[in-house]
DNA sequence: AATGGCCACTTTATGGTTTC
DNA sequence: GAAACCATAAAGTGGCCATT
């Protein structure tokens, strides 16, 4: 594996990147600062619309382009993830409806079960890229300061930034029998820093996925509807959309997660890759601030769109009444397919209730929802 | 086994302050 | 007056744990 290695008397910096990396930076002159931002997400998720054959996007591929760009596989089973990572150990239910929406997805996305990663996770991928070609900037940016903190105590043995010896005894435990010659210091130093690396990687990534989807989305609405005339942001200020109020004095400003504003409607969007009770809550109270500041005294809608896998979270979001009508507009899915093929093997009747909200139409997927708003 | 809920994790955005 | 720097609030998610 090609690495930068940045080379002190003291040699206590070694950052990993890749070759690749190395030449992307080369050709593309403006350094991202903000690898995960706003600004970065904008770039990538164009890039990827630019560079595949669907840039217009049609309704029907909308559910792929949100799974190739964002969905990813869990690092302990192998498999897509739909659910939570304890409950989808080997053996446990949910390892056999991961293994079924494994398959379903590999299929539908035209690959092969052992092919699947290489398809999905796009944006993350991209995004991490500039995260490292930033770290490393940075590491060259302070390494003088860095030698110069240490100098005082050079020659004193002190422990090294990013040593870790705890980790480096349970490798070197582990292969201790099977090395002829023992790898010099800097080998063990890369290898650390980049087990380090791997492990650190994955709880970023849902950084990402939050305001990653409500931008994915935003962008498939507006290619989507391209033909329609409609305004779609993502985290709008409540106040800022036609016929709301700002709040009183000291409450704070409410952003709604994707705002769509069209002649004959004003949509706002609840955009959540996936739902927690305490998330749950935050739908009446978030529906309320929105009902309180309407000033056009007309209607609006309200949306939920997930990729929520859980039949009973969906299931309240399906049945959530505000007053004494359904609080939720429409419930969007990115796929009931995915949902009904992840479910099939299943015959607890929380799922079958989901089938049946798919089937009568009160939970919908993302393809009929745009083609909703396309129509209205 | 399913449910409900808490919270650790990580980053960005923001606003203020300092430096050149 | 731009820039660089710093501290802090906010946001969103998945893992995890206790309870049903």
């Amino acid at each position: 594996m090609p690495a930068e290695t940045i080379a002190s008397e003291e040699s206590w910096i070694i950052i990993v990147a890749t070759q690749e990396n190395q030449e992307k930076e080369e050709t593309n002159a403006e350094a991202v600062k903000s690898a995960f931002g706003a600004k970065n997400r904008a770039r990538l998720i164009a890039r990827y619309f630019a560079e595949g054959e669907d840039t217009q996007c049609a309704a029907v591929d909308a559910w792929a382009h949100v799974y190739r760009l964002l969905l990813w596989i869990d690092q302990t089973t192998g498999l897509a993830h739909c659910y939570e990572s304890d409950k989808s150990q080997p053996g446990k239910p949910w390892y056999g409806r991961s293994l079924a929406f494994h398959d379903w997805l590999s299929n539908a996305l035209g690959t092969s079960p052992a092919d699947l990663a290489h398809r999905i996770d796009w944006l993350f991928l991209r995004a991490t890229e500039d995260l490292a070609a930033e770290v490393l900037r940075r590491a060259v940016k302070i390494e003088h300061a860095t030698r110069q903190q240490r100098a005082p105590y050079s020659g004193r043995g002190f422990p090294k930034p990013g040593e870790d010896p705890e980790l480096m005894t349970i490798v070197k435990d582990a292969l201790d029998k099977y090395l002829g010659t023992p790898p010099p210091d800097e080998v063990w130093q890369r290898l650390i820093q980049q087990i380090r690396q791997y492990l650190t990687l994955e709880n970023k990534r849902k950084n990402l996925v939050g305001e990653g989807f409500e931008d994915v989305l935003a962008e498939i609405v507006r290619r989507t509807c391209s033909a329609s005339p409609l305004d779609v942001r993502a985290r709008r200020l409540l106040q800022d959309i036609p016929g709301f109020n700002p709040p009183k004095k000291n409450e704070k400003p409410n952003k709604v997660d994707l705002a769509i504003v069209r002649p004959s409607m004003r949509t706002l969007v609840t955009a959540k890759w996936s739902v927690r009770a305490d998330r749950e809550k935050q739908f009446a109270a978030d529906f309320g601030d929105y009902v309180q500041a309407e000033s056009d005294g007309k209607p609006f809608e309200y949306v939920f769109v997930t990729n929520e896998f859980d039949p009973a979270r969906l299931m309240r979001a399906c049945e959530k009444l505000a007053t004494n009508a359904p609080m939720f507009t429409h419930v969007v899915h990115i796929s009931t397919d995915a949902l009904k093929a992840t479910y099939s093997g299943s015959k607890e009747p929380s799922m079958r209730r989901i089938v049946e909200f798919i089937d009568s139409g009160r939970l919908i997927s993302l393809e009929r929802w745009l083609t909703l708003l396309q129509t209205a």
